[in-house]
DNA sequence: CGAGACATTGAGTGAACTCAAACGGCGTGG
DNA sequence: CCACGCCGTTTGAGTTCACTCAATGTCTCG
């Protein structure tokens, strides 16, 4: 969280996410259209947001690890727009919406902190759908595993190794495709020899390779 | 904009919205990688947002009209995600960033507005994604059009004519798919009678059947 | 009036879809 | 401990929808 604060204002802060939330596996934090109290902070474990669609299928919005932040959607109307379960066991922070506000406008850099995110978030799917619209099946499911991996590194867990909590149908509905497209995939990235499959462990075996899958040119 | 204020209040937050900005047609108002300092509140005109893809490419981002807020997307990193080009000469406030956060914290209705317009872009991002990844051609295309039809009629437009401010290759990169697509699409809706299209003007002939190719059951 | 941009239409191809079957791990109960 | 059944996954075959490439048509504006 943000930084640059004395002790008392430490302190107070810690006021906003004192409660916590223990979330077991397949449990859901909120549902759709369920009344907007309160941000989430994930502590620990993996959760899936997802819609339910006019015609009754899931449509997956994200995957959210600890450290991120999850709700921000019902803000806008006061009520959670998706669903949130946890895909392994979790741990929550309740952060409620009032508190955060009241200290965003004590706090200048909590404020600027909660725009930030909100905004990451408008960026991010800017960038989702960026990816659905123009990517074909295997560039978007490296783009899924470059960005999975990257996050999971970015916490202290392997930079090639892979341990998917979602199924290969949440993954396709994430990507806008179908579960047997998403296994085609995974096959074909695995015969070229790029990443290594077995069940939901994934091992990257050529990092530079898959990058190139998603940018040809540039491959940095 | 938010209301419930007396007169001096209102005073002051006209202060950051005093700044104005024309912007004509073809012309940008910001670009991808610009340094952020302002959200912009559209008071006439037409916007579309856009980011290049790594391919060098055009991903359409949205399509903003009077009354929206486009720059939100440049909080995060400082800078300016995407590139908003006028489609037609417009009129915006400009308000530094500084500012709006400042009141915001002055005045919670400011704030609670705030974060109501950002929660609202993540839940429409969230809501493209899904037409993107499961609907097919036409039913985006009638998506898209009751979209647009809709915020028109909420500005006092006409509930059954539209002029398109965007070319076919536009809409085509907003819903994912190519300019032909989109031109058979148009085809089939006005062959089916369900529109009525001349170039950049669309009348609606049959509303109802057009929410039906979105939503086969329950058409409202 | 002509040039250029934008849009439509046509024909053929290909990627992802649907439907269907086989496979594999995992947990449960005999 | 092994057999069975279930669920998730993989693989196969055939279809379809959107794509590509190409030509034609139409509007706008200089």
């Amino acid at each position: 969280m943000p930084i640059g604060l004395d002790k008392a204002d430490m302190q107070k802060l810690d006021e906003v996410v004192a409660t916590r939330r223990q979330v077991k596996q397949g449990e859901l934090l909120f549902r759709s259209g369920e009344e907007f109290k309160s941000l989430f902070a994930i502590r620990t474990g993996f959760f899936k947001t997802s819609v339910a669609t006019p015609d009754g299928l899931e449509q997956v919005m994200g995957f959210q690890m600890a450290g991120e932040i999850i709700g921000l959607d019902g803000i806008v109307t006061d009520h959670y727009s998706c669903n949130a379960v946890a895909l392994e066991d979790a741990d929550v922070c309740v952060m409620p919406f009032s508190n955060v506000e009241e200290l965003s406008r004590e706090f200048p850099v909590l404020q600027r902190h909660v725009h930030k995110v909100m905004s990451r978030e408008i960026v991010r799917e800017n960038s989702m759908m960026m990816m659905i619209g123009n990517m074909r099946s295997e560039e978007r499911l490296a783009v899924f595993l470059l960005n999975l991996v990257q996050r999971l590194y970015a916490r202290g867990f392997s930079q090639s190794e892979i341990i998917l909590r979602m199924s290969r149908e949440d993954i396709a509905s994430y990507l806008g495709m179908k579960l047997e497209t998403v296994s085609r995939a995974f096959t074909k990235l695995s015969d070229e020899g790029v990443i290594e499959v077995k069940q939901r462990y994934v091992g990257i075996l050529d990092l530079q390779a898959l990058k190139k899958i998603v940018n040809p040119r540039a491959c940095d």
